[in-house]
DNA sequence: CAGTGGTCTAGACCACGTG
DNA sequence: ACGTGGTCTAGACCACTGC
């Protein structure tokens, strides 16, 4: 009997939450962490409850909230660390540095970088701009352009779009005194921390502009990387787009 | 005291079977599972046995048999149906045809493809070729050269070296002969299923060749992939330099 | 030592596919 | 009706971290 009613009572809950569409009870619980990472009730690099606390909140078992919690994890959401806790993931880590970053020098070694912003303004946004990040045509973006560096060689030519209602203080002066990748001052000064992106390249001819500024010849293949960026619950805040000196370096990708 | 004896002897066997550094029982489980995809034992699009039965084979419960089929099947090696079993993935079914393939075009309708062989022979491996293969210098390979097109439109040229103890038989004739992507003919035809692979991506500029092939002008950009694909046990069994024209198509990829 | 996540087990019931 | 994978629970013990 108290067998069959704990289960009984799980079901019931299952279905009360979902409203159509059934879902599992762990798949629920995603969500509600999901939530609370949305909300900012814990912040990127801190600790969430342990995994017993969460069970207590939700009135699940603790093997469901492990079962919700492997799954952000999986996402890269959640990081995981035995004895530790369960820690929010963030951009402020040095080992996490080149989660977005998928450039990689040809021989093994990493170069120093350096970060030049050459534009920030913001604009009325264009309407395939507005488009991308679901705004309205003609609302605020966020314009900037930067130039990356590896050993002192011209490499990144990037070209960043973003909602301007999120990003209030971002200007070129605060960009220019950051040290460190923009993710991480996204998330440190913004509250916006990127989650996921999706990445449309190509290979393109430089324009005579593009070529000066990265010291390539004009006309010169280019690797263009063209990026929507998402945060919790698969909202769009950026759009990028990159070009690539792939001499010296080349753009690593696994499939299975 | 059975509860605690039965953990016991899951750990006994745990630390038996890992020689020094300690495994937990459900990688090991994993481990001999992989072992029986090496061995063919299982073959692609064939059911494996059921939880049930592997438990009670491997000596160990349900669940842990459970977690290390969770990982197969996270690796895309495995593929659950629930109600009917667990599958050995295979590169013969519709749906995963695209696996390997990351080019889309620009607007969602998917093209026609068509595939020519421009050439296939077996020579000598050069020593970069036969060191990503983990071959001697001079070992045979198989070394193809195709032509892919969309809507009739040259879009890829793919440069393949193969193992040649591997694939014997492969000769221009069956390659022409055969329909469908060559990882399908490559599993069936040779027993050698591609489960993994690296690339690394570049744009340069098209040599006179390869502009005539593609039909685009000389020094034109295109998409270089470079490709190493692996088996079980992440051995390497083909290297693949593939040229892509990213005019109405891109490269997509997915970043978390 | 206490607290966290990690592993392993056992058993119940649900959802799906097939006969 | 039966067998498969999918979900949920409960409880034991292990491994790691930090006080």
């Amino acid at each position: 009997m108290s067998d069959s009613s704990t289960t009984d009572r799980a079901r019931e809950q299952g279905r009360a939450a979902g409203s159509a569409a059934f879902s599992p009870l762990y798949r629920q619980i995603k969500g509600l962490i999901l939530q609370g990472l949305d909300r900012g009730e814990w912040k990127p690099g801190e600790a969430i409850p342990s995994e017993f606390e969460l069970a207590a909140r939700f009135q699940v078992s603790q093997g469901t909230v492990r079962k919700a919690i492997d799954e952000l994890a999986a996402d890269n959401l959640l990081i995981r660390r035995q004895g530790k806790g369960t820690f929010v993931a963030t951009h402020n880590e040095a080992k996490v540095r080149f989660r977005f970053l998928r450039l990689a020098p040809d021989d093994g070694k990493q170069a120093v970088s350096r970060s030049q912003i050459l534009d920030c303004r913001r604009v009325k946004a264009p309407a395939e701009v507005a488009a991308t990040l679901e705004l309205r045509t003609g609302d605020l973006v966020v314009n900037m352009r930067r130039l990356l560096t590896f050993d002192d060689v011209p490499t990144i030519l990037d070209d960043i779009w973003l909602p301007g209602s999120l990003f209030k203080g971002l200007t070129m002066e605060s960009l220019t005194r950051y040290r460190g990748p923009v993710y991480a001052l996204f998330e440190t000064e913004f509250g916006v921390n990127m989650v996921r992106a999706d990445e449309k390249i190509r290979a393109v001819a430089a324009t005579g502009v593009q070529a000066e500024l990265l010291g390539v010849p004009e006309g010169g293949p280019l690797l263009q990387v063209e990026r929507v960026s998402y945060t919790y619950g698969d909202r769009p805040v950026e759009l990028r787009r990159g070009l690539y000196v792939t001499e010296r370096y080349h753009y690593r990708n696994s499939l299975n």
